[in-house]
DNA sequence: TATCAATTTGTTATATTATAACGTTTAAGT
DNA sequence: ACTTAAACGTTATAATATAACAAATTGATA
């Protein structure tokens, strides 16, 4: 779903976002949070929390749930990662310095999941809800289907 | 957030039009399928699997978890009940006879759901998905906020 | 109505996802 | 260097969900 030509540029770019954002806000990038970025940055598949516990048991950490759920909540928080609730899986951001408006389509197939901020649904969704007089804290839209190239 | 006067209206129109659906698409709304719809109308607050389980035990049910998750997996795929991914929930299908295009307002005050319907957010992620030339199976749309009743 | 096949339910066990609670280490500011 | 807050280690457990197989029920048909 992505075809970027080299992955490796994917990851770079998402480390040093995360450089950014954290030093632009007093945020503590530490060693364990930037492993787990990369981890989660390792491919467009989502990663399952405990997929990254192992892969971080793999390398120097002594990793345990909360190792990893700590990290998670920091990137989250942070904005460098988002949590696909459709699927308990998380994926990196792909541009966290001015996120917002962004949704999710999710392929069943080769299980890439992309990025896609689209103002048509985030204002339709807005103009929701005040319609019905509520205030949005957080908006979940997650499509799952099908991608051009496993069609 | 709903404001039903009388909420056994609710749960006996939700009863009735499920026996329509079953009936129309010969699927068996056993007693058992039946008590849990009942127990997830119990209020417009989606309930938690582990709390079905919990009520069903009070009845006459010799109930464990699959128990429960076979009845909602029943009620899930007829279209008379949707989960609510961003809160582990589910939720009675308010017009089940009719149902797609629709997305959920969660207050996080008073925890009460409400199925909108909204053709215009539904077109926007309908062009959202052919500008991505992405084949839509499932739309997961849902808003966590403060309803109007808890402002 | 007796039989058969398919569906539903019962039951035990276990997988998966996530957090609570508390102690120890690390790091930033003084 | 000292202090304090943040981060991390560790143990335990909570919350959500499914696998696998046995027994009972149902509906269709001989």
């Amino acid at each position: 779903m992505h075809e970027c030509q080299d992955h490796k540029l994917c990851v770079d770019k998402a480390v040093r976002d995360a450089e950014m954002v954290c030093s632009e806000n007093g945020l503590r990038l530490t060693d364990l949070r930037r492993e787990v970025l990369k981890l989660i940055w390792v491919s467009h598949i989502p990663a399952k929390a405990y997929d990254i516990l192992e892969m971080l048991k793999g390398k120097a950490w002594s990793a345990k749930p909360p190792t990893v759920y700590r990290a998670l909540d920091f990137l989250l928080e942070s904005g460098l990662v988002h949590k696909l609730d459709s699927i308990s899986a998380y994926v990196g951001c792909s541009h966290p310095r001015e996120h917002s408006n962004c949704f999710f389509l999710i392929c069943s197939d080769c299980s890439e999941a992309k990025e896609y901020c689209s103002p048509e649904i985030s204002g339709a969704i807005e103009r929701a809800g005040i319609k019905n007089k509520f205030t949005p804290k957080k908006v979940t839209v997650e499509v799952l289907g099908r991608c051009a190239e496993c069609k």
